[in-house]
DNA sequence: GAGTCTTGTTGACCGGCGGTCGACAGCGAC
DNA sequence: GTCGCTGTCGACCGCCGGTCAACAAGACTC
């Protein structure tokens, strides 16, 4: 006989299994579609399991995109002290291998149906950081004139916006998305009245 | 005695007593924090009643955004056959005006257009009707250059994005933002590689 | 005023959800 | 072998979105 009931896991292990399945069914199913029974059932375990390792829904669904948003921060912030130009040039290429390399992810995330305040919080929180330093390195360190922060911000925009353009009709090289982007950023920083201040991305 | 157990209403006038209820209890409190049991109490009514007059608590919240969104949508059509530059004033003009008339509204869908799938279609249909004019108006019909595609998207979404900071931070005219806005708009066309098609939109 | 018809309205009910809890069982220590 | 730690489970709870057959308000007849 024997057969044990359930398989023991030790901890560390069983958080990342279901880490990981949570990742896969999330970008497969809606946050709604979902029930922690079906993931449970899915992942071979009871529901109370799953509630052991993670407080809520909620908090397991954030858990699961937190992974890839650290990623993308990390490979986002460009090496300390840097000249603007190339901090940006960095930043820039950070965030468009990593979209290229998690497609399903950042779509999923910028539609995410699931919609609830966590996952606002989380891409406005990047957003917001981006910005933060984007202006830091043009007015080194001075608080931002209100139309350059909106520009800054408003492009932070326009970049998920072409991104999701690019990912969904896939005609569109990397490069050319570079371009537009950069080129889109010095338009917007112009048009903000303060195109004094691309001569910090030129160098 | 007598004193009716329920008043009894005319259709019409029970449904929009319920559209007005749900369009403030929805900017008030988040979808997910207001149960069907709850909005029918505070109506007065029973649960069922609401059922009645809406298929399902989805169908009842996007039904309390759409006459904002038609409203828009009328708002931002500009009148026929006018030339690319002036329908694209008449457009932004009817689109700040509505903004800031419902502050409040356009933030609340703009904050939870991640969340649910029928509000962000309705926010990217709106998105792509207007994509559509101006590509139409720049290139006279024929499909639009990917680059080109590409960049009209991503304003929208810089538009989006500017009109939150503009919102939330109060330190911005609304020529200032409008000016941000057109600036932006021929900065990304330019940097899409089509600069020969802003002479459209200075005519 | 009694009867009747239409239809706006209701209370009771359902399956399933997110979330909780006390008890069970796998396994290393001794 | 048995004991203790703790990973694991089944059973349960209150509430939610959604349904349904039946009731009653009020206009219309005669």
């Amino acid at each position: 006989m024997a057969e044990p009931a359930y398989q023991r896991l030790d901890v560390d292990e069983r958080r990342a299994q279901l880490l990981e399945l949570g990742a896969r069914l999330f970008t497969e199913h809606a946050y709604d579609e979902l029930s922690m029974a079906q993931i449970a059932r899915e992942a071979g375990i009871s529901k109370a399991l799953l509630y052991h390792y993670f407080p809520s829904k909620q908090a397991f669904f954030v858990a699961t995109l937190e992974r890839g948003a650290t990623e993308l921060v990390a490979l986002t912030e460009p090496a300390a002290d840097l000249p603007p130009a190339q901090a940006l040039d960095q930043t820039l290429d950070g965030f468009l291998a990593w979209i290229e390399d998690h497609r399903e992810t950042y779509l999923k995330v910028m539609r995410s149906s699931t919609g609830h305040a966590e996952v606002r919080e989380l891409v406005e929180g990047v957003r917001a950081e981006t910005a933060a330093r984007l202006l830091d390195g043009l007015t080194g360190g001075e608080p931002p004139p209100p139309a350059l922060r909106a520009a800054v911000r408003g492009w932070l925009w326009f970049m998920d916006g072409a991104c999701q353009d690019w990912l969904e009709q896939e005609d569109l090289g990397r490069d050319e998305v570079r371009g537009l982007l950069l080129g889109t950023l010095a338009g917007a920083i112009t048009a903000s009245g303060h195109a004094e201040l691309l001569a910090k991305l030129a160098e």
